[in-house]
DNA sequence: ATATTTGGTCAACTATAATTTACTTATACA
DNA sequence: TGTATAAGTAAATTATAGTTGACCAAATAT
């Protein structure tokens, strides 16, 4: 796996799974390494983050399995809680917001 | 309004969104403007998108008026058909990817 | 080695998102 | 103006995501 230890100084030793690389196209799976890598990261369990938030391990494993049945609202909820965010990427050639041109900017 | 309207060689004139400006922070409100504006520059209304990718007109206007108690799955579908995607932000001061460091990239 | 914590799964139930159908309001164009 | 198209709303039903609680299996600790 992917996984590597890290010794805190407090705390317990940890499977910490790597942060994947944001650079990459989103996936699905992206956003799920990225959440679990967090969160391990910041050495929060599932019972931490379901408490914390009111959401149910359940459905955090869900989230953190990469599985898109789920709401949006648990998602942005779960990422700003670890201090993820999106960015929105458009798939135009290149836009200008200064000037309203005739051009698809689509 | 921020709408603008625009005169087409084919079809009617119609609505036009403009497209927020992708650099500043997401929020579920600037991801409802984008697929709105991505939609209606693309000239499709909500029955094309709704029959293109079997789902319901209610939800969609749901996914276009930012409210986030709607499947992931639903967001996702309707962005990768208006040529949206998602890149992912965090919020770490500085991070790496060539070496493991010991230093906290959360 | 034993105990404890954490991750992960499962079934039954509850909550709620999604669909369908119809209706209304607004927009565009003849 | 009147007509057609599109956006938006609403109620009833269906589908399904979410929760709860128990349980098992790894991983981590003492």
């Amino acid at each position: 796996m992917s996984d590597t230890l890290s010794k805190k100084t407090l705390g317990r030793v940890v499977k910490r799974t790597e942060m994947p690389e944001l650079s990459k196209p989103f996936s699905p799976m992206q956003l799920a390494k990225a959440i679990t890598a967090k969160r391990t990261g910041m050495k929060l369990t599932l019972m931490d983050v379901s408490q914390a938030l009111a959401i149910s391990k359940p459905t955090l494993i869900k989230i953190e399995k990469g599985d898109v049945t789920v709401q949006l609202h648990n998602v942005l909820k779960v990422m700003e809680y670890l201090g993820l965010s999106f960015s929105l990427v458009s798939d135009d050639i290149a836009h200008s917001n200064e000037e309203v041109s005739d051009e698809q900017w689509y």
